[in-house]
DNA sequence: ATTAGTGCAAAGGATTTGCATAAAG
DNA sequence: CTTTATGCAAATCCTTTGCACTAAT
């Protein structure tokens, strides 16, 4: 399993200590964190880090590909995925938590007609997940 | 067909002068607007608004029934839709045209398992109207 | 008279920006 | 030394809030 050090190497941006620090939390601790999420965890372990340092580190984590922004029904807030291949989202509406649907578990049959090109499917499902 | 002066007395809210117009513009004249495109069209058809009638009277219309909320993948923004029935949406990602789809139009098979209730699908087709 | 609705200005939350300092190539 | 990254504070955008004023019931 590559560290988050050699993911920003291979992704070719500087590996900094702030980088490495927003991608660890991303890849192995947080669940679909939106930044404000990310400057909590890192005032709590991370020396010293700005706003503004984690809002351009998202940024750049999703330039780079090593990250995606969502978007949700329920909330105004920009989420932060490490999952950046196409997939789907369940939103459980009484803990608020986000779980990654995968494609082949949602069949889809869009029938738009030839005046409609499709280029991506959102989809979102909300619900309750059980006992 | 209704107007919206009806609309409003049948939901069972006052319809004042301001509440008709912003559901008159919402129903004949807006496609998905936000807040603020209801803000600009007041100023222009209206003696005045405030933004904070513009807010409350779009709340209220949601709350009685006559408009829904949408937060979309693209935008931060909240849109206002007048039409209450379940529907889906297409986003024209070249001229950022909403349109809705019927829900008869997207075959949608969610295959979770009985861990996962569901309660609500949200669907954003992104893509191109062709010619 | 009480309640409901409007307007204004101030406050709030999330995100962006400008610029100065610091670190890396 | 030239570019890239960070930090801070101010600014911006969208939305909400508090409160006074006005209009309905």
């Amino acid at each position: 399993m590559k560290t988050a050090e050699q993911k920003l190497k291979e992704a070719g941006i500087q590996p900094t200590a702030q980088r490495m620090s927003v991608l660890y939390y991303l890849l192995n601790k947080a669940n679909h964190p939106t930044a404000e999420d990310v400057k909590v965890w890192m005032d709590d372990n991370f020396p010293k880090v700005s706003r503004a340092t984690v809002y351009n580190t998202l940024h750049t984590l999703v330039k780079v590909g090593l990250a995606r922004e969502v978007r949700l029904p329920h909330s105004d807030k920009v989420f932060y995925d490490k999952n950046v291949t196409p997939h789907y989202h369940f939103w459980d509406e009484s803990t608020g938590e986000l779980y990654d649907i995968d494609t082949a578990d949602v069949n889809i049959e869009p029938k738009l007609g030839d005046s409609f090109t499709i280029t991506e499917v959102d989809v979102v499902i909300k619900g309750r997940r059980n006992q």
